[in-house]
DNA sequence: CTGGGGAAGGGGCCC
DNA sequence: AGGGCCCCTTCCCCA
């Protein structure tokens, strides 16, 4: 006795699940793309999946071996077993790159059968497996070259990309042709940490060929406990069991380095509806990924093999107002100084862009302070995502649009458009200038300019009437700081523009490291562990004050009831008790 | 049900 | 770049 259809079912099913992002358990970042699937599913299909999906909750592939455009196909065929063919998509480099991938990605039946279709339509045969340079050392090349490229600008010069105004991913013929820094300034899928046994706990740093791997090393801070590194990062700590680590940054880094910062490409929506879960009203409910049953959150008793569960939550908990696409959100890649960006859903400019009527352009907004933070507000209207990211969204077939007919969506306005041709000419009339206001009385600089923005506490340079420990005094709102630097990095905070954005979420940062210490929570990140409970931290700051927790120590008193706190935070918010009148 | 406290997450910002 | 601290906020528990 058996059900015919039963398996067509199941995957059917599972299927629509992914386009809900109901039960994905991992996200795959290609470039800038998210895909949300389930681990058991990609498990199935491939080992090499079986084998990133084991230990990881956030996969980060290799760029040069699969893009966004071709990976969605794969996705799409691993659910329904049905390479979907569109005019382009039928075309012989399509297939080529998605032989490509599927080779990579270790589905054999999906390289059959590009194969198949390449040698019946005279196809140049392709490699089973990529006779290009290993993904690792064209890597690094693009490391070292994306090294020296300027971080975070919004000056930075992107070249014009060959547009497909309604193809919303990237040509990969066209890719194929380009080298990557012509194609993507900012590859931000990298391989980072060339696995080969050095520990993936250690996203960034060293990697196999000891590359500076662009600075950013979340996982910087190693445990005084012993081994906790690995467990940091999640709950493995056994890259060496991944047959394919060298080639793929599980985990990882993908979008830690410098140069995404220049691109923050990746706007978590789409599949990953969890990064929107509490904008979208129906579903969500759902859309737990894996992980802990729903918690209760164990205080005390977490432990370690926890979920990471800021993995998850870290996307989630801020963007609440971004824009919800189900479908899959590619970030730019590229500046259009053209016509508009070639990848299709993709645009111009970077993140930096701001709207004049941005609500939150409080010009004279002293107090940024809150803006980006706790605010999240910038999304108004509509949850566009505000400025968070200057990334333009199209909607992946097959999901639910979440903006009516405009699924092309600026982002930083949040104006929503039926194709992406009129997302581009609106796109156009953003100007760099708005990227730049300058407050009245405020000096700005661009990031590039920071040289010449020694200067900048020159007028105000030692002051001869301030205080004398705090000579340099910013334009803006009066504060004074020791030193120039101390100046410029707290004048940053007014600039409209916060150059450091995260390449996963968009968001923007004034400073790198908090943009940094942004990115280790979304990758789950926990360096900092406990060691009487081995609940793990992203800051030393917290494990010191969670410790409190085990010691009872509660070096905080209310001085008006005599009330001990173990945080200064929970005394000043009893304070406020006191005081506030209800 | 509500309010207060405990514990924790995140971002801003200064050093 | 990283450490440290501040503030805001959230979640949970409990009285």
């Amino acid at each position: 006795m058996e059900l015919p259809n039963h398996a067509k079912q199941l995957l059917l099913q599972l299927n629509q699940q992914r386009a809900k992002g109901f039960l994905c358990d991992v996200i795959i970042v290609v470039e800038n793309a998210l895909f949300r699937a389930h681990k058991n599913i990609l498990a199935a299909s491939s080992i090499y999946f079986k084998s990133l999906v084991l230990h990881d909750n956030l996969i980060n592939l290799d760029t040069e071996m699969v893009n966004p455009s071709v990976f969605r196909q794969v996705l799409d065929f691993i659910y329904t077993g049905k390479l979907l063919s569109s005019s382009d998509q039928s075309s012989e480099q399509n297939f080529s790159a998605l032989l490509t991938a599927a080779s990579y990605l270790q589905l054999h039946d999906l390289a059959a059968l590009c194969r198949k279709k390449l040698k019946r339509s005279g196809g140049k045969p392709l490699p089973g497996k990529p006779s290009t340079p290993g993904p690792l050392s064209r890597l690094r090349l693009n490391n070292q070259r994306l090294s020296s490229s300027t971080p975070a600008g919004p000056n930075n010069h992107y070249p014009p990309t060959p547009s497909d105004a309604d193809q919303p991913q990237p040509d990969e013929g066209l890719r194929d042709k380009l080298s990557d820094d012509e194609m993507f300034v900012g590859s931000s899928g990298r391989n980072g940490n060339g696995g080969n046994g050095s520990s993936n706990g250690n996203l960034s740093s060293g990697g196999s060929a000891g590359e500076p791997d662009l600075g950013l090393d979340l996982s910087k801070k190693s445990p005084p406990s012993a081994g906790t590194v690995t467990d940091a990062l999640s709950p493995h700590s056994n890259s060496q069991e991944s047959p394919q680590s060298a080639s793929v940054s599980t985990t990882n880094s993908a979008s830690l380095d410098d140069s995404s910062t220049t691109l923050p490409g990746v706007d978590t929506c789409g599949e990953t509806t969890e990064l929107n879960s509490s904008s979208k009203a129906s579903e969500e409910t759902q859309n737990q990924p894996d992980g802990p049953p729903p918690q209760k959150k164990s205080r005390q008793g977490a432990r370690k093999n926890e979920w990471p569960k800021k993995e998850a939550s870290g996307l989630k908990s801020e963007d609440h107002d971004r824009p919800l696409v189900n479908g899959v959100i590619v970030g730019p890649k590229e500046r259009s100084s053209g016509a508009g960006g070639g990848s299709g859903g993709s645009f111009t400019s970077d993140q930096s862009f701001q709207c004049k009527d941005d609500e939150e352009g409080g010009e004279n907004g002293q107090d940024h302070s809150e803006e980006s933070g706790q605010s999240d507000g910038e999304s108004a209207g509509g949850g566009t995502g505000g400025g968070h990211g200057a990334n333009y969204v199209y909607r992946q077939e097959g999901f639910e649009p979440a903006f009516g007919d405009n699924l092309y969506v600026c982002i930083p306005c949040g104006k929503g458009f039926p194709s992406s041709e009129q997302l581009n000419a609106h796109v156009e009339t953003h100007t760099e200038d708005e990227l730049y206001i300058k407050e009245e009385g405020g000096t700005f600089v661009k990031e590039e300019d920071e040289e010449e923005a020694e200067d900048l506490s020159a007028p105000v340079g030692p002051s001869t009437f301030g205080s004398e420990t705090r000579p340099f005094k910013c334009t803006v709102c009066s504060k004074s700081y020791k030193d120039p630097a101390t100046l410029r990095q707290h004048e940053k905070s007014h600039w409209l523009t916060r150059p450091f954005p995260c390449n996963i979420c968009g968001k923007m940062f004034t400073q790198r490291g908090t943009m940094t210490r942004h990115m280790r929570s979304h990758l789950g990140l926990k360096p900092f562990a406990c060691e009487e409970c081995g609940m793990r931290f992203t800051r030393q700051y917290r494990l010191t004050e969670h410790m409190r927790v085990h010691s009872g120590e509660k070096p905080y008193e209310c001085q008006l009831c005599g009330g001990k706190f173990t945080q200064q935070r929970n005394l000043i918010s009893h304070l406020r008790m006191h005081t506030s009148p209800s």
